[in-house]
DNA sequence: CGTTATCTTGACGTACATCAAATGTCGTGG
DNA sequence: CCACGACATTTGATGTACGTCAAGATAACG
């Protein structure tokens, strides 16, 4: 992870593996993903409190960012990229709990320890904040605060939609359900795209639906053999017949053949 | 649901099955809850505050008092008794997302919608709150407000874990887990006891597992039988080898035998 | 002390896992 | 440009943990 900004600083260049730290000019003014990011709650005239708070900054793909079981310093906001999140049992076993892409906030599902771990999965642009310095921000900034709760509220409902998957939802739905969360826009009111890119792994998405990656890639097939889908390759999905997916990911009947 | 506090309004009696309104006289004051609930982040004089905006409502067994897709109106703090949180699929597959003790507070999982449903478990005790007059609350008291986005991160942290067990665990580690995570007393500093109650069915356990009825059953009797638990009666349970079935829960290699 | 709901136990089926191998994809260097 | 290797994905054959179906056994209750 390299810090690019605002100034380079000693435990940013520690934490970083090959830190070549770069300066960017009024970070948050400029940031893409802050129209979807919970830093809308502030003004543009405070937005320069929060600039000189967030360290930007660069994770390599497979990077790990955040260690389960460790102590919480920073939480992140994440502005480009997708980060895997995921839990780990001792012989191995994985569970990915979730994929966060740009305006996710990261760090809110922490007691004593991080809940989870977090990795970069593509090249991923992270904004940083140590906590007790974003604290202050938020005793000044109340809407802020309520716009993290907010934020929290969303992801709880995310959190019991997937419980739901993973307990009673068949493998088919699984995935049907996978591909129609992928396919959503960053923002609602964006129209979703009839064709995506997948920027995880079979196995992730294994891991994140609680299947083997043997599974995941039978019932891919089946879905583009039945024509709900199409995989020009094996990362880009073309939605085909949006009904009968999201009928599918509903869980309803599916009708006989 | 019967209102019983602080005054019968037509709206409270109108939701109430059989609505038979009892004053309580300054229930938060001497809330039973309080000291596990996010009512603990306002001080005593400025307890008042919230108790005239609360209203203790009593549930009976059975009855559902929020409901998956409709419209929130209230939030609610429980204060007594066991409270299953539910969602459906269309043809009747049920996942529970938790079960609600005393202290927790209901409602943050939402967006337009209720995210889940809730139904007592056994008589439950609730303390019902007005969205719209709970926000100004907010706004006057800021520690609530914080205390309620800790309150939202821990259920965040439950939540994924629970992800973990449905996506990885085996069905003899889900059971562990939950027996476990029942023998846990409400506030963590107290010591957790040796032998406990479950409120709820083995439908309800199976529904909370991702399992089925006989699964659970199954799974239970072999604890039994390997002396890790003892069941005096089918809802009364005595962890007997807390070590071994702790190792089982975290996903720990079983020793071959 | 029947009646009914809940729980347990048994026999059998299946959706998904596991094991194994072929195929496809992509970066690298000749 | 193409051959090569490393790795991801797909496909096939087989296994199994858990689900389903079906009785019993217990407990709860008027």
């Amino acid at each position: 992870m390299r810090s690019i900004s605002p100034a380079p600083r000693p435990q940013a260049a520690a934490l970083a593996s090959g830190a070549a730290p770069l300066v960017v000019p009024d970070p948050c003014a400029h940031c893409d993903a802050r129209s979807v990011s919970v830093c809308s709650a502030l003004e543009d005239k405070d937005l320069h409190r929060l600039a000189t708070l967030a360290e930007v900054m660069e994770v390599a793909p497979g990077e790990t960012f955040i260690e389960e079981g460790e102590t919480p310093e920073h939480f992140f906001n994440v502005t480009g990229g997708t980060v895997r999140l995921y839990k780990l049992l001792p012989d191995g076993r994985r569970q990915i709990t979730g994929f966060a892409r740009p305006g996710h906030f990261l760090g809110l599902a922490v007691g004593e320890a991080n809940a989870f771990s977090a990795e970069a999965l593509e090249t991923v642009r992270v904004c940083r904040f140590s906590r007790s310095r974003l604290r202050a921000v938020l005793d000044d900034f109340p809407a802020f605060e309520r716009r993290l709760l907010r934020s929290a509220a969303n992801e709880l409902v995310a959190a019991q939609e997937q419980m739901l998957l993973l307990g009673r939802k068949t493998a088919r739905e699984r995935v049907a359900s996978f591909l129609l969360a992928q396919a959503r826009p960053l923002r609602a009111c964006d129209p979703p795209p009839g064709r995506f890119h997948l920027p995880m792994t079979r196995t992730d998405i294994a891991d994140y639906l609680g299947l083997t990656i043997e599974t995941v890639s039978r019932t891919m097939t089946r879905l583009r053999t039945e024509k709900l889908i199409a995989l020009p390759s094996p990362a880009e999905v073309v939605v085909l017949d949006r009904g009968r997916l999201e009928a599918l990911a509903g869980g309803f009947e599916e009708e006989r053949i």
